[in-house]
DNA sequence: GATTTATATATCAAAAAGATATATCATAAT
DNA sequence: ATTATGATATATCTTTTTGATATATAAATC
């Protein structure tokens, strides 16, 4: 059994900290809550829940018939996994490693026509301010539950990112628009 | 040989679309200017750049002495490397996946006590005004170059983009500081 | 009853990252 | 002069991560 020294383990930690999961639930709710920022794999899920329960820090509720098929493996943090999870907390998050393509085909601007970076540009706008909007939309549901008495405190945080970095994406893409087009006019 | 369908081909295509490199120049350069938005490894580069001669999209001026140690294996691009990159650079950027340790961390929030969010909040503000500021004296530097009627256009957009996310992040911190404290106020 | 979709586990190949081994040359210190 | 250090340079190996796919079942739709 391999050593996963990553971030996987964590981040399912993570998710069992508020309540049990299968694998694909976990796999689903990333997908749903978690993809603007972090991303897991099944080819990484499923080894480390068996890695989490080796390590005493999940336990499964092993339905019987596993193997293929609907054989629903539920997994439940222990009091050792929160432990582990809580020390995990303190330690200085990792320096983010952005991969933006967008980036690099403008840094290769020479190589094309302003036309084809100004389209990628358009392209990317458009991405942009529909996350905005589903970010925006993603807070005022999450305010409601807030009047409803149910703390979502640092799921609108992490909506309020996403407001914050795509509407910055979009004013630059914006700009960097204008001074390719200024370029071009010389 | 292996096939190499990702983008390290056209990131090595177009660094030697504006010169001749080493693999060893590509690394570094690529610390020194691409960082902020791409990173590639010693076990990408060196493999690819064989890939590229094997493809006709590059040459190596083969220095003799090679294997280890100092026989400099400089490679330029050809004009069927010059047509792939183009090629390429029409594609539609892929959609960025970023990962956010720091984020991780704030969603896992009920996890830890406020103070450690803080705390990384507040190395985090720390370490994006200091991005914002090195990417501003960047731009500064470009725009004296502009003066003397070097084009750099394109790196001046990619040191633009910097000061927009970076500010955006810092921002985003900062608020994010105030409605934590907030919350634990009541 | 048949077909499709969602649920669910599992694994493999390929891509990417990270670390390290090896060797040379330049230069700074002793 | 010699030695140590650091930058240059190629190469490779292991681990991580991704992406795709195989398998199977339950539920829903037609």
């Amino acid at each position: 059994m391999k050593e996963n020294t990553g971030k996987s383990k964590y981040v399912i930690l993570g998710m069992l900290a508020s309540m049990p999961l299968t694998g694909y639930t976990i796999k689903k709710w990333l997908e749903n809550e978690y993809s603007h920022f972090w991303q897991e794999s099944y080819g990484q899920i499923y080894p480390t829940l068996k890695v989490l329960v080796a390590q005493g820090l999940a336990v499964c509720s092993n339905k019987g018939e596993h193997g293929n098929g609907r054989g629903q493996i539920v997994y439940s943090i222990t009091e050792a996994g929160r432990k582990e999870l809580s020390e995990w907390m303190r330690e200085k998050p990792e320096i983010e490693k952005l991969r933006y393509e967008i980036l690099l085909k403008i840094s290769f601007g020479e190589n094309t026509e302003s036309e084809v970076l100004i389209g990628h540009l358009d392209d990317f706008i458009r991405r942009n301010e529909e996350l905005v909007k589903e970010m925006n939309q993603c807070m005022e549901q999450l305010n409601q539950l807030k009047g409803d008495g149910i703390d979502c405190t640092y799921s609108r945080l992490t909506a309020l990112c996403g407001v914050h970095v795509y509407s910055a994406m979009k004013d630059w893409a914006v700009e960097a628009k204008k001074i390719i087009n200024e370029k071009g006019e010389l």
